[in-house]
DNA sequence: GTCTATAGCTGGATAGAC
DNA sequence: GTCTATCCAGCTATAGAC
């Protein structure tokens, strides 16, 4: 009996790793030919076996894309959960933001299937977009040390740190034109919205411009 | 020979006209299909021709792209160059920023197109992209009458305001979560960039973390 | 310029032997 | 589980008659 059990956690280990193995392959696909560039051919010639075998371990392409998606999701929650050494609520604050910033710099492709939503028919499942939710609270317990906790003030980090990131990616690939505004970015941030430092302005402020919104 | 001019003037008309009837048909298809929906059967059937005419007109498919991104370059340079009924620069910048949102936020396929080069082998060709710039040179202008000449705080803005678009297309299509917080950002950003305004308390801040950058 | 017909290719997915 | 062989659908693009 349990010779039977440890057979079947074997057999339950390689197929395991046969699977991470093809994701492994996948990743290495679509960072040389794009998101859109992945393959059944490709990747089952990538992994070392052949395409009919990659259906006895994905129902689907886009199952593959959902197993791409939950690792990059995983790497994520788990880089920005990562424990601060410092101290200073704002350093940790900023040093999540390069966090952010480095995991998306650093590969371009994930930062598109995690964030950007191009593939057609493709949407994650929520075992694979699970732990992105993980990720968002940590950043929220970040920013509540500093004490930042309203919601549009969330919001509007978001939009701060991802509008960099974006720019980075898009329009200068490789280097730190936009990155190396984020130390100054927070500063911005922080001076605006923490109500300890700075008394708000804008409740005094006199008129409020029609801009043509929706 | 005035009769011979006249009819070659038809005839290009006519051409221009056919021409840009499949540019129209083409954005209505992708606007239902996304942009990579779109393939040369549908677009001529949608056109009321069929797939090789197309080519009577187009070299390839990506020639169609690229006509595509130069109308809509075309469009989002007007959108933006349009005089500014306000007095007060400040509101006119919040005005501006209202239109970028409004442009992208109306048609989040030609934001794809334009701004997120999703397209695998595709790039705008030089003839295309030129209006683009012009609509930068528009911001810059605006941001100038604001006080904001230093090129690091217009990387800053363009990063604050697509984050804000790109957030809200993102992971709030249709609705006004992050646009909303436009009016609040913009006083963010002034305040903090204005030299007259607020002087600068950066130069006296006592120490710079080390996040990790690259 | 517009059509019909089709070439030529590549993709995802399946059948069935081993 | 893995293979070979293949199906079938979709695509871009071309040939050639009208």
């Amino acid at each position: 009996m349990i010779n039977s059990v440890e057979t079947t956690d074997w057999r339950e280990a390689r197929r395991r790793s046969a699977h991470d193995a093809i994701i492994d392959a996948a990743w290495s696909l679509v960072s040389e030919e794009g998101l859109a560039g992945l393959t059944l051919r490709d990747l089952a010639y990538r992994a070392g076996i052949t395409a009919p075998t990659v259906y006895a371990y994905f129902d689907s392409k886009n199952a593959i894309y959902d197993a791409m998606f939950g690792r990059a999701a995983m790497d994520f929650a788990d880089r920005m959960a990562e424990p601060s050494d410092y101290e200073d609520p704002r350093v940790a604050l900023v040093t999540i933001a390069c966090r952010f910033s480095q995991f998306c710099t650093d590969s371009p492709t994930r930062y598109q299937l995690l964030f950007q939503r191009t593939i057609p028919g493709f949407v994650p499942s929520p075992e694979s977009y699970a732990p992105a939710l993980r990720a968002l609270a940590a950043t929220q317990e970040q920013l509540a040390l500093n004490g930042i906790t309203e919601a549009r003030h969330v919001d509007m980090w978001t939009a701060l740190i991802t509008g960099v990131v974006d720019q980075q990616v898009s329009n200068d690939p490789g280097g730190d034109r936009w990155t190396r505004l984020i130390d100054e970015s927070v500063d911005m941030f922080l001076t605006h919205c923490q109500p300890t430092h700075a008394p708000r302005k804008a409740a005094s402020r006199p008129t409020r411009p029609k801009g043509k919104k929706t």
